[in-house]
DNA sequence: GTCGTGGGATTGTTGAACAATACTTCAATC
DNA sequence: GATTGAAGTATTGTTCAACAATCCCACGAC
């Protein structure tokens, strides 16, 4: 190498977004979790590996592979020589996602005077997107807002591991809603809370904001421990 | 059901444990697992497909299934088209590791008094096992040990997923000590470190062990961080 | 020394085949 | 009528062989 060469050596690292495109697999595995995760695909349903593989036109192996990577999510669950199927979460399951939230998130905001400026810029914007869609009444959105928000929160940690591992938290907190069959509007009043949150933690008092998101999440665990105790008594959809 | 079949109500659920035994390309995947914990697989190894199922008389599609498995818990890397390496992790990983694992670890040692006593007893023990591979020189052991005293710290939280995840920390902290080479008998004065954290948990004083915690976090990444930015420049195995 | 340009090796994906297991059906029995 | 047992059927688990796509490497041209 010679002297010319070091502008090469400040260039940017290779993204690795940009890097090398997905396999067959992984974007039979993309699509498989949007379409739990929009409840397309409701829990407790098995999926078939013939007719998954003829409807999506790819072969047995790589739909196998793709549901290798979503049941290490959580997402689907694998029982031997019976087929995958939906993940049902419990309403253990439903504690411990919060147990785990609570861990992820209370620590990011309680140390929010670290973090970026820029991560902090970012839980304001799930707060818009929000509201944004709660006024177009698009319940759907407004879900997809929120868990931005939390998952924006836990980023104040700026850590790659934690970010990922709340990605899988959130994803599986909102099948939790699907198994319930809970409507997403329930959740409006919420956004009040995400405001307060944002507001505390962008005037740098990030005590005061941790301690209202640690009512959010009682509250907000109460509520659905609630409603899943009173659907496991009850009628609800069983398989 | 009759009022005779009351006493099967009150049975124990069916452990998932004794469920279906595994699959084959769980097995495969677990013994892989294994020899990247433990060293035989160097990092940044590439793992042959044709080689592998030949060795273990395992044909490509379940070879693969156990590939994906692994990546998924970052302790192998996919790279499309050009195969599967055993993870190398960076500088900029340990210290994401040990961020993630003050997230994990503190928490759960400062609200150690909701833990289970039985789970403060997993900790005492681990710390029994670390002292007694040390006085027989066996460093594996001594290793494993305090990779058992760090797990059950976080289990005090008694959450399944952060135990999950925890584990997988763990392994991939356990890989660093080889990308660097470093012999695991370095790790025995944070042996005594162990001993006074389970100490004051036992004693009832949970902030005082996370003190002590916090100290040997911010002591070990001070160490590992230096190790590895030495091995960096100096003549390193690189690939 | 750098830049194309092959050939060879490896992975990505498919389809078919068979074994192993689970589910279903239905008749026999109490 | 409900339960048990024994068929057959359907689905998954795993292997194998084949081919396409891609990468790696060595060779030669400039």
């Amino acid at each position: 190498m010679t002297a010319t060469d070091d502008h090469i050596d400040r260039l940017p690292e290779a993204d690795d977004a940009l890097a090398p495109v997905s396999s067959q697999a992984e974007r039979v595995a993309d699509m498989l979790r949007s379409f739990v995760i929009n409840g397309s695909l409701a829990p407790g349903v098995r999926l078939s590996e013939e007719r998954l593989s003829r409807k999506y036109e790819v072969s047995r192996n790589t739909l196998r592979e793709a549901f290798r990577l979503l049941s290490r999510e959580r997402l689907l669950v694998h029982q031997l020589h019976r087929g995958v199927f939906v993940s049902r979460p419990t309403c253990a399951d439903v504690r411990d996602l919060f147990s785990v939230r609570r861990h992820l998130e209370l620590p990011a905001v309680r140390r929010a005077d670290r973090a970026d400026t820029e991560a902090v810029r970012a839980v304001g914007a799930a707060v818009d997107e929000g509201e944004a869609a709660r006024d177009h009444a698009d319940w759907w959105a407004m879900g997809t807002a929120n868990m931005r928000f939390h998952q924006a929160l836990a980023a104040l940690a700026g850590s790659a591991r934690l970010n990922e591992f709340m990605n899988q938290v959130l994803a599986e907190t909102r099948l939790v809603f699907h198994v319930m069959n809970d409507p997403e509007e329930y959740h409006a009043p919420y956004l009040d809370w995400n405001r307060r949150i944002h507001t505390a933690l962008a005037a740098g008092h990030p005590d005061l904001a941790a301690d209202e998101l640690a009512a959010y999440l009682d509250a907000s665990e109460t509520q659905l421990v609630t409603a899943f105790t009173a659907m496991e008594n009850g009628p609800g959809p069983r398989s």
